[in-house]
DNA sequence: ACCTGAACACCGTTCAAGT
DNA sequence: ACCTGAACACCGTTCAAGT
């Protein structure tokens, strides 16, 4: 990631990140990520890779909705509009930014334990979900089947061969598996960028705490369902793969 | 739901709908669901009801990215601003549309099956995020275990315990059948969506086809993938139920 | 070839003023 | 009590102009 270092500087707002798709105007919680050294990019430097750069640093400081095409350029000291000639517009820069987040930086787990591996790649693609909370909604602008998933499935697919499945129950499963993973993910994201945007990391998810009376079945399940996601998320694995 | 019929009067644009978070300019395919007879609203009839009303219109037509308090006003023949009594913000709108996405119309099936019952509470649910694909993914503003979904569980759970199911074994199914309804739905109503604004219709996934030598496992598992979404979606909730 | 600057048509939201 | 209008601080994108 490489996250410069400098980020706290803006400590006087004392609001959290803007957390909600639109622009979001005057009221509290606007943090101005763009205020930076803002060493003029010399000509020439500029490229997909440096701007995909910063557009990461940008939403790792400030969620996505501190991205701004003028955020950007002023982050790299360089006119917004001088962006388009590198990206046809946002909605590309995000897909690639999407991408990118699928992809992740760590190889795919390979120990030759193909049931270890699957389940470890699962893990992994979830863990680079909600390293970018406010980003995660966008790995929906990459429908599995091109990009960057084709390597996790072509991995995924494969351990559930080797683990004996026929080539229909590796298909079926990985499907299933996926949309498990993607929906836990966004979820768990949504909720990660709540807490973030209100300044307070870590809180549990809200416990599920029903009238006896309204909803007994709920509350005849409350104590069994999984406070903890981690777990949540394990259990969910346990009954796609068969525990 | 009850849309009004007038909305095909904005035919002259060819481009579909903007599909994409932000603002998006001037380019093609902005469609401008703000031209209306505006009748104006007279005084005292602004209401909460009345401005969802709209609003879930303006999606309807429009998608999303077209429902903007500029918009909303206009459509009713009243100033942006006087929807500000009846909502602190945009956010508190989408939340109340996303809540009525979740809800949905029709009643939750009691048909006296609770197995049959389930499942159709899921497809119910699937149905109404794929009825707003563009909306859809403001469901993440609910977290599962808030507002509409209580409802949606109590009756899940209650048909999962009426199959001979534990109250742990029916907490761990409904977190793990959600997630994956979520999920497979949201990736759907991408798809849908994207469609929709480039005005065709009814176009299937992107049949993956990868090359044999880098994706040999892929390759293998390719013809047995199934195409259809309907197929996919039941082959799930069997996996999950046990067929 | 690559970047700049002004301009266009939008946003959400606030606040003082009107009825 | 409820709505309006002007204003503020933003957006993404285009296009002619500069270097």
């Amino acid at each position: 990631m490489a996250m410069s270092a400098e980020q706290e500087s803006a400590d006087q707002e004392p609001a959290g990140r803007d957390l909600d798709e639109p622009g979001t105007g005057g009221a509290g919680g606007r943090v101005t990520v763009t205020a930076m050294p803002a060493r003029r990019t010399p000509r020439g430097t500029l490229s997909r890779q440096v701007l995909l750069d910063s557009a990461r640093e940008i939403v790792d400081i400030g969620g996505v909705n501190a991205l701004s095409m003028r955020a950007l350029g002023a982050r790299l000291g360089v006119d917004p509009t001088a962006i388009y000639r590198h990206f046809q517009n946002k909605n590309e820069l995000l897909d690639a930014l999407a991408d990118q987040m699928i992809r992740g930086e760590e190889p795919l787990p390979a120990t030759g334990d193909p049931a270890a591996d699957l389940r470890d790649s699962l893990r992994q693609l979830r863990r680079q979900l909600l390293r970018y909370p406010t980003l995660a909604p966008s790995v929906l602008r990459q429908p599995p089947g091109t990009g960057s998933w084709w390597d996790r499935m072509e991995h995924a697919v494969g351990a559930l061969r080797a683990t004996g499945r026929s080539a229909a129950e590796a298909a079926a499963a990985w499907q299933t598996l996926l949309f498990f993973v993607v929906g836990h993910s966004l979820v768990e994201a949504r909720h990660l960028a709540e807490n973030l945007a209100a300044d307070r990391v870590g809180a549990p998810m809200p416990t599920v705490n029903p009238s006896r009376s309204r909803y007994p079945e709920l509350a005849a399940v409350a104590p069994y369902l999984h406070a903890d996601l981690d777990d949540q998320f394990e259990a969910g694995l346990d009954r796609l793969l068969g525990a």
